[in-house]
DNA sequence: CGCTCGATATTCT
DNA sequence: GAATATCGAGCGA
């Protein structure tokens, strides 16, 4: 399966969260077992689109730093984070070439490959809950800081994202889990499907 | 079901 | 000190 190109995360931030919907999500993880590779996977379902200085909810709105500095850096690469004191946030660095910085979060994706793995990252059975949020799907991926700065246009890379379906009921609101920049509906996600974080 | 609230580390004021 | 791109246990209906 191919992976869009990094010319795909060269767009204005709110584009490329919108097109994300649709693609797969892809872990690849080595079994403690004669170090076979296991795919752990899913279709992306919801994510957010994450600015610049015009952007007060974005990590970046305050400039550069050492934990938001992915988001400076090339586009189509993993921005990890780790948020709450518990869980991590995936995003995957994009913007056009007008700006600095960018991110889009993914919040949500629906399990395809390697739902038995998943459930023992999440240590629960319900496939609803294994992967409807931004830290859920990150715990069910094993997902930590260590994949910061990874690319996810590669096929070869640990955490990368593949070509998928063409979703047509794609819906738009406000991002969830922020106090400033409220107004702005970035937040993108497959309406009518039981796998997004929430309405 | 739905709501409230504590956990818990990093960043910002 | 306060806030945070969250989650799930515990409660009441």
């Amino acid at each position: 399966m191919s992976c869009p190109a990094r010319s795909f995360y060269n767009r204005s931030t709110s584009a490329v969260a919108r097109e994300l919907i649709g693609n797969k999500l892809v872990r690849t993880i080595s079994t403690w077992k004669r170090s076979k590779t296991r795919r752990l996977s899913g279709l992306i379902v919801e994510t957010e689109a994450y600015g610049y200085l015009d952007d007060e909810a974005s990590h970046a709105s305050m400039g550069q730093t050492s934990r938001n500095s992915v988001m400076f850096g090339p586009v189509g690469r993993a921005y990890v984070h780790f948020t709450y004191g518990k869980h991590f946030c995936v995003n995957v660095s994009a913007r056009s070439s007008k700006r600095k910085a960018g991110a889009v979060l993914i919040r949500a994706i629906k399990p395809v490959e390697g739902l038995d793995i998943m459930r023992q990252f999440r240590k629960r059975d319900e496939i609803f809950s294994l992967t409807s949020g931004p830290g859920k799907l990150a715990q069910a991926l094993d997902i930590s800081d260590k994949l910061n700065g990874i690319d996810v246009t590669n096929p070869a890379s640990q955490l990368h994202v593949e070509s998928g379906i063409n979703i047509q009921t794609i819906a738009s609101s406000r991002r969830i889990g922020i106090t400033r920049a409220i107004g702005k509906n970035w937040r993108f996600f497959v309406s009518n499907n039981p796998f997004v974080s929430r309405f």
